[in-house]
DNA sequence: TTGTACGCGTTATCAC
DNA sequence: GTGATAACGCGTACAA
C-alpha cells in the first residue's frame, strides 16, 4: 500500500487545507461557501479569512461531480458573424452571470448536423440547460434533450407545441413590413433573401401572405440565395433583380445587411430611393439609422429575447414552471427614408 | 454501512457500464477513448460498439478532476457589443474546436476590475490557458497568471516584454492613417475618440506622433469621450467638433462606428466630404465599404489574430515554445472616398 | 449548528 | 496489451 502523490491541479489549495487552517471540518467550509446561513457567524468569519489567506479557489469539476449540477448553460447559436446573435448573447450573459451560471457557447454555422454534434460534445459538461436558436433541429437533437430531461428554451421565434419559446412571430413581422410597403403605394414588391435559414423563410411566408391578401403576389419577384448574406451580396442581388425585373418598385430584404448593400448600389447607379424603388430591411442594426437614405426596417428585441430566455431557463432548471410556454416580445416597424 | 444510491447525473451511463457491456475493464474503455493505439483492434472495436449502444457520454468533470487538465480555454474580451471581438472569437473558435478544446467566454465590459473578477470566477473551471485582450490588466491579474503558471496569450497589440502577443501596432496604425490624411493635403486634422480604452489611446499616440512629425499638432483638435462609441455618438461629436473648430479639415475617428455617424451627419448638414472635411475610421467593418461616401479606414486582421493566438496558446499549453514572443499581423490602409 | 463516512466518474500508477 | 487500486476535490446523507 504505497501512497501515490499526484500532481495537484489548480493552485493546489483544497477545501481541506482551508478547513485545517480555520480549525473546522471540510464540510463547514463547503457550507460557508454555499449556504452561509447554516453556519454561525464566528465560524463563517474564520473560514472566510482562511479562504482569503490561502487564495482558495473551489474546483468546479469536483463540485459538478459531487452535486451532479454544473451551473453551466449551453447556448447554441447559428453564427458568430451576425450582430443579431451577439446582442442575444449579451442579454443571456447579463442574466446568467448574475445568477452565478456560466455559458458555454456553441456555433452551429447554420447547420443542424453540426448543431447536433455540438450538443453531443457539450453534453460532456453536463449543462443544466440549453438555450437554442430557432425551432427546427435535427431529429436526434430533441430526442437527446428529452431523454436526458434537459430543460431547453427556444429563442427568436414562437411555437404553440408546448416548447418554451421566447421571441416574436417572424412571419407576422415579414407580413407587417410588406403591408407597409403596400400602404406606401408600391405594388410590385420583391423579396431578397440570403442564408435561407428558418427565420428568413418565415419572413418570406409573411411577405407572400401579405401580397396575396392584396392580390399583388408575383413569384417572379423573389430572389433567394442560400449563401451567407452580406452587404456585398445585397448589392449584387439588387443588380440582378432590377436587371430581371425593371418594373419592380420595392424590395423587402430579409435582413439589414442585404438592404444596406442594395441601398448603396442604388446610390451608385442613381436609382431614386424610395421614389423609383423603396427598400426595407430587417433587424434594425445600428447602420440602418445612419446610412443614406436611412433604412426602413423591423426592430427586433434581440437583447430582451436573450435575457428573457435565460430567465425562463433558470426557472425550468429550478424545477419551476415557466411564466408562459410562449413569450411574444414583439417587433417594431422603423419607418425611415428608404420607403 | 448503508448503501446510498444517488441520483445519477447525465444519462447515467458510466465508463464502468460500458466496460461491463464490452467485457473489459474501465481503464480499457478510457484508453480506447484517449489513446486508441494502446489498445488492440479487436477490443477497440468491442468497446466502441458498447459506447454507441449505450450512448455513452464521458463526464468532463470527472475527467478534469482525475487528470487535472480541463481542455478548456478562458477567453476574456472587453465587450460583446463590438463586431471586432466577435471576429476574433470566430477565429479562436475555429482553432480550439478543431483541437477538442472548448472556450469559456468572459465579458469584462472594458473594466479591468471586472476582468479580474471574471478571472477569479472562471479559475474554478481550471482553464488550461487564457486568451486576453490588450496588454494592460489589473495588478493582481498578472500575479494570478504567474502564480498558477497559466499560459496566456495577449491579443490585439504588441509588447516586447516577453509576453506572448498576437496583434499589430495600434500606434503605428494610428500614425499611418494620419500620415495618409497629411499626404492628401490636410493640415488641421482632428481626432475623435470614444471608449478610450488602451487601444484607442495608442491610436491617439500614433496620431499625435504623425502630426508632430509634420509640425501640425494642435491639441485643440482632440475630442475624447470615455463613454462607449456608437454611430449616434459619432454624429454628435462631429457637430461639437465643427462648432468648436470650424477650420478643422480632416478627422481621424478612433473606430468605424464613430466615423460612420460623423459621415452621416456631414451628409445631413451638407458638408462636403472629403473636400471640406476628410474622414477616416478604424477597423474596416462591413459598412465602411458601403456607406456614402465609402469610408477610408484601417483594416485589422481580427479573425487571424484570434486563430493565431489560439494556436500559440495551444503550443504553450502543450509545453512547447511559441513560434515567436510577438507576432505582428499588421494592418492595411483602406483608402476610399471619404479622404 | 457541526462532523463523519462515502460516493460522484474518471485517470495515474504500478503490476501482470 | 490489460487490469486492480488509489487518488482527484467536493457535496449528500445522516448522525451527533
Amino acid at each position: 500500500m504505497s501512497r501515490k502523490p499526484r500532481i495537484r491541479s489548480g493552485s493546489g489549495v483544497t477545501m481541506h487545507d482551508v478547513a485545517r487552517a480555520a480549525g473546522v471540518s471540510a464540510i463547514t467550509v463547503s457550507r460557508v461557501l454555499n449556504q452561509p446561513q447554516q453556519v454561525s457567524p464566528q465560524l463563517r468569519e474564520k473560514v472566510m479569512q482562511a479562504v482569503d489567506a490561502l487564495a482558495y479557489v473551489p474546483s468546479r469539476s469536483a463540485r459538478t461531480l459531487a452535486s451532479a449540477r454544473s451551473r453551466t448553460v449551453l447556448v447554441l447559436i447559428p453564427s458568430l458573424d451576425n450582430t443579431v446573435f451577439l446582442d442575444t448573447l449579451a442579454g443571456i450573459e447579463s442574466v446568467l452571470d448574475a445568477a452565478g451560471y456560466q455559458m458555454l457557447i456553441g456555433n452551429s454555422h447554420y447547420d443542424s448536423e453540426q448543431e447536433l454534434q455540438l450538443l453531443r460534445a457539450y453534453l460532456q459538461h453536463q449543462p443544466d440547460g440549453v438555450l437554442l436558436t430557432g425551432l427546427t433541429h435535427a431529429a436526434p437533437f430533441e430526442d437527446i434533450l428529452r431523454r436526458r430531461a434537459l430543460p431547453a428554451v427556444y429563442m427568436m421565434d414562437l411555437a404553440d407545441d408546448g416548447r418554451c419559446c421566447v421571441g416574436f412571430s417572424q412571419e407576422n413581422a415579414g407580413a407587417a413590413i410588406t403591408r407597409h410597403l403596400l400602404e406606401s403605394g408600391k405594388r410590385r414588391i420583391g423579396f431578397l433573401g440570403a442564408q435561407l435559414d428558418e427565420r428568413v423563410l418565415k419572413r418570406l411566408d409573411g411577405y407572400r401572405a401579405a401580397l396575396e391578401e392584396a392580390g399583388c403576389r408575383d413569384a417572379g419577384l423573389e430572389w433567394l440565395d442560400p449563401s451567407p448574406s452580406s452587404m456585398r451580396m445585397g448589392a449584387a442581388m439588387l443588380e440582378a433583380a432590377l436587371a430581371a425585373r425593371p418594373d419592380c418598385d420595392a424590395l423587402f430584404c430579409c435582413n439589414d445587411d442585404l438592404a444596406i448593400g442594395a441601398l448603396a448600389r442604388c446610390q451608385q447607379l442613381g436609382i431614386a430611393v424610395p421614389e423609383r424603388l423603396a427598400i426595407a430591411g430587417f433587424n434594425d442594426l445600428q447602420p440602418a439609422a445612419w446610412c443614406t437614405p436611412s433604412l426602413t426596417t423591423v426592430a427586433t428585441p434581440r437583447r430582451a429575447i436573450g435575457s428573457h430566455a435565460a430567465r425562463q431557463l433558470l426557472r425550468l432548471i429550478a424545477g419551476e414552471a415557466p411564466e408562459a410556454a410562449q413569450t411574444d416580445l414583439g417587433f417594431q416597424l422603423m419607418l425611415r427614408r428608404s420607403s
